[in-house]
DNA sequence: AAAGAATGCTTGCTCCGTCAAGTAATCCAC
DNA sequence: GTGGATTACTTGACGGAGCAAGCATTCTTT
């Protein structure tokens, strides 16, 4: 390449494997987690985590907004999920006292219902594609070094 | 909750954190990688990740089904990626010899040179979001556990 | 050598999530 | 306290990716 460029230091090895593992595990994760929590529970990775969130907020509820930030979805992506678990009557929307522009999720009863049949399936899905590979790992290191990642 | 069910112990602290981290991570580093290749490059990281394994194939050629497996993508999804790349003159399609069924996905010169030109832009937006961030982790840990994630 | 099974890839359909534009309520300047 | 900006969320249009069905070719059996 003979255009002028900044000084980009190669990739070693290392991080080339590095780099495509976890290509690899960003693409297949999520989707094989996704079809176990399909096939096992009829509940998409989304709207589980959405119902995991809300339960564990004051009052199992949340402003849509920060609903939104907590489960790494734009605001329109949490109105489309939160309607859809709002059909199946597992939230519900309520108006925001201080601000009735802003809109609640609140956890119904059978949503945490819901949830807790579902935990064990989520569970044992993450122990066999993720912690029963871990041995011989730094957990405290590894955790460290993914909080950076992308931010 | 009362039903019967197999003996899964929850996740201590430090796996409940990682599971956490390693959701977010998944959802947000494809985006924000793929952001960055649209931005500096208007080439999804899909296009870009699939003319990366071509070039390294014997010849720039590769087996549609083989390419889909090297890339983490369906079938299907191989063939819309390849025939947007084929649009683009970056790819040619050409007929399998020793089995009319199937096609070799070709990187054209036009293809290489593509490659060539996004790639410090995909480095950057790698090395940014990923290798700034791995001070004090062990690389070779982390990927020995990557490689085995969701198999 | 002909018919039926299997294989390799593509196409139709659908879902899910984003972006951009729209609506409703609030804040702010004056 | 009224008009214009800002904020909170929703909706419409769009695109990417998967599944299942479809089409073409090859393999297998007889």
């Amino acid at each position: 390449m003979s255009t002028p460029e900044q000084p980009l230091q190669p990739l070693n090895a290392n991080e080339e494997a590095l780099l495509r593992e976890l290509g690899r595990v960003m693409i297949v994760l999520p989707r094989v987690i996704d079809a176990d929590m399909m096939r096992e529970e009829h509940l998409p990775l989304s709207e589980y985590t959405t119902l995991m969130y809300l339960s564990e907020a004051p009052n199992r509820l949340m402003r849509m907004s920060e609903l939104a930030a907590t489960c790494n979805l734009s605001l329109s992506g949490i109105t489309r999920v939160v309607t859809r678990l709002e059909k199946q009557g597992l939230v519900e929307r309520v108006r925001c006292d201080e601000d009735a522009r802003g809109w609640n999720a609140v956890l119904t009863d059978a949503g945490l219902a819901r949830l807790e049949k579902a935990w064990p399936a989520h569970l044992a899905s993450a122990r066999r594609h993720v912690f029963d590979h871990l041995e011989g790992t730094d957990l405290t290191q590894l955790i460290h070094a993914l909080r950076r990642f992308a931010t």
